[in-house]
DNA sequence: TCTGGGGTCCTAGGACCC
DNA sequence: TCTGGGGTCCTAGGACCC
């Protein structure tokens, strides 16, 4: 039988920026207080990213606008994102995981999927193991976690939504009519939005419904996505938590513009510095991409993305900056952006040097020049040394 | 001062080949 | 002179997760 836990920390990015500001002598607990963690409504990111309890009983949601939020809660109190820090807090708690499996998947940066099935503990032992690291989190770091526990991954999840905070709940094969079944059909892992409004204008509202549900009926709706709908329904789910460490098959780096614009020079110039730190990305993880794409929102919110295959797959800014303006026009035609962003995809780890007979292939060379610049900037931290073309003489950076 | 950013997976439809 | 059909690759768009 397989035990599986799955950990993930309450409000992680307000009660870890919460303990870095005791750190730094701040003298409240940002914890105790309505408050939140948004970005810079001056610049349209002002979305809620994380709140504390307080917050939630005032109603406020994770990625709702702060205009909303604060509407809700006058005395609300905002702090902006600290990414580093939050990396930090990961990669702490990831290690403290290893120390009990080395089965341990990452599931999100506040998130991880255990796979105690090999450790032999009894049921008892199992509860007392979830309490024990709680309590060792909680004391050694100074911030709070739900654990869930169930026989696959799915429920594990599932479980460790039951309530929360600071909560070990589980959820085995034995226990699901009674404690999942119940439950609204939005609770479903991956049912969201879009399905459970098919799903309940078919009068399937609960999770049991959708258990019981006839698969040849929502095969009409759901087409190959059905056996997985009323398998989850009925907590079946055999994927393995995968302890890789995590080559990404897709990078990607967007941002929401101050304002709405089709200003072509100032488009392209994002869309450079993006490329390089992408690059970058890539040279690190020593990867190469063999797919492009431009990705946009519209002023008026529509998303659209124009891709391409790169014909020699690689890493160097410059190559990949070609291969955007060859999919400039076609992505951005007239409308105005309100949000612009790079992805690479078809990432593979070797090089292909084919050379064509007929371009006058240098890059090579540039890949030197790009070696040396991107080890001036891992010494000096971000973006110090790049090529005169990165430079905006209207923004100065 | 209304609506972020980084991912994964799936599907429909077109191009192309035999 | 009616316009098959299977397979593969590729792209755009959408749904979902945190």
């Amino acid at each position: 039988m397989n035990i599986i836990f799955h950990i993930d920390v309450n409000n992680a990015f307000l009660s870890w920026s919460a303990i870095d500001l005791l750190n730094q002598g701040y003298k409240e607990d940002i914890r105790l207080i309505p408050s939140v963690i948004a970005g810079d409504e001056s610049k349209r990111h002002g979305i809620v990213l994380a709140k504390s309890n307080i917050s939630k009983q005032y109603g406020i949601k994770t990625a709702e606008t702060l205009h909303s939020a604060r509407s809700k809660c006058k005395d609300l109190q905002v702090f902006p994102p600290n990414f580093k820090i939050y990396k930090e807090m990961s990669n702490k708690l990831y290690e403290y995981f290893l120390t009990y499996t080395p089965d341990v998947e990452r599931y999100s940066i506040d998130e991880c999927f255990l796979d105690l099935s090999n450790t032999n503990f009894l049921y008892d032992d199992i509860l007392e193991l979830a309490y024990k690291m709680k309590e060792e989190i909680k004391n050694n770091f100074g911030f709070t976690v739900n654990i869930g526990i169930g026989n696959n991954k799915l429920c594990a999840k599932m479980a460790g939504d039951f309530s929360k905070p600071d909560k070990v709940h589980t959820l085995f094969s034995n226990e699901i009519k009674e404690k999942m079944w119940p439950l609204p059909i939005e609770d479903l892992l991956y049912i969201g939005k879009s399905t459970s409004l098919k799903l309940r204008s078919l009068n399937i509202n609960t999770i049991s419904d959708l258990a019981n549900a006839n698969l040849n009926t929502l095969k009409k709706h759901f087409k190959n996505q059905t056996t997985f709908m009323i398998e989850y329904a009925n907590g079946i789910d055999d994927s393995k938590v995968i302890s890789k460490s995590g080559k990404n098959k897709s990078i990607s780096l967007s941002e929401t513009l101050e304002f709405d614009t089709n200003d072509k020079e100032f488009l392209k110039h994002k869309l450079l510095i993006m490329c390089e730190k992408i690059g970058a990305n890539l040279r690190k993880e020593n990867l190469y991409a063999k797919t492009i794409a431009i990705t946009i929102k519209t002023n008026y919110f529509k998303n659209y993305s124009h891709q391409k295959k790169i014909v020699n797959q690689t890493n160097n800014t410059m190559e990949l900056y070609k291969n955007v303006l060859d999919i400039y026009e076609d992505t951005i035609k007239n409308y105005l952006i309100r949000n612009i962003g790079v992805r690479v995809s078809d990432l593979v780890t070797y090089k292909n040097n084919q050379i064509s007979l007929f371009d006058n292939n240098n890059s090579l060379e540039d890949d030197k020049i790009q070696e040396v610049l991107d080890n001036i900037n891992l010494k000096y931290q971000d973006l110090k040394i790049m090529p005169a073309i990165f430079y905006d003489k209207n923004k100065g950076n």
